[in-house]
DNA sequence: GATGAAAGCTTGTCCTA
DNA sequence: TAGGACAAGCTTTCATC
């Protein structure tokens, strides 16, 4: 699909604010309402916009931490790594999971409520069984930024 | 603010569908469309939703790598830190900034089009002038898993 | 927490450039 | 091919119980 300047405009303000009103949003864009409205139709039919989400704020719902797992596998077979791909998509407090090049095997974000919790979370689930054979956690003391909103 | 039972369900569903219908989501956490919009509205007042986005999918506008930079500062005094973070902040390109404990003192996730383009986005931002003395990249190979949904 | 009514938005159809 | 105007059917939202 190709993009084209007001397609642009769409998504800035749409990542911005997911529930702003078509007209509102069409009159921020320069359209009138049915036509923006169909483009943001296409957008979503094509896939560009994937999903609306409401984004809680971690703190404010007991959860303080997100921590960082760098973790190596017990082998690089696609089973083993099958198998934890299933798991970490399994488990809702990982948020972020990707595999790796280089050193690692595969990096997560695990949000957690506290450190124990933590400590609980990595002897339940980030274990053999689950295909992971060492982790080595790196933890933030404060989040600068954090957001879904691409640079367009 | 103190969350009981329907709110947990009413946050889950808004992170799984920001633009659901109230009167769709009072018939699932099971109230009539009142006091369902009440709670809601309470809830994005004690900023406990702090927002709703759009998800745009990375790939489908040309943004096909996230890197992950681990940055170490000049140095660690106030001065260098607020400097260092003013900056990221204003960065379209990092969407996520963490200050870490231990051996780096930053962590960044950075969206970019490709390997080229990273390569001029480290070489005109990841600098002294913006407080960093060194930057060492991770690559991920895939992206298994995404989120903002925190588990409730 | 539920009910009911007013106001406003979404969304489809048709028309125009 | 793409935007604009209009109308029907919803939802939201507020006052009241």
């Amino acid at each position: 699909m190709q993009l084209d300047d007001i397609d642009r405009r769409i998504l800035r303000e749409l990542q911005q604010d997911g529930r702003m009103q078509n007209i509102e949003l069409a009159r921020r864009v320069g359209l009138s309402p049915s036509p923006c409205l169909r483009r943001v139709k296409l957008l979503e039919d094509a896939g560009v916009i994937s999903r609306y989400v409401a984004v809680v704020d971690q703190a404010k719902v007991g959860l303080q931490l997100s921590m960082f797992a760098r973790v190596s596998l017990t082998a690089q077979d696609a089973e083993t790594i099958d198998q934890f791909i299933a798991a970490m998509k399994r488990l809702p407090e990982v948020v972020e999971c990707y595999i790796m090049l280089g050193e690692s095997d595969a990096l997560l974000r695990v949000v957690v409520s506290d450190l124990a919790d933590y400590r609980r979370f990595q002897a339940a689930n980030l274990t053999r069984k689950n295909g992971i054979q060492t982790v080595k956690t790196d933890v933030p003391s404060e989040t600068i930024k954090q957001t879904f909103a691409l640079p367009l």
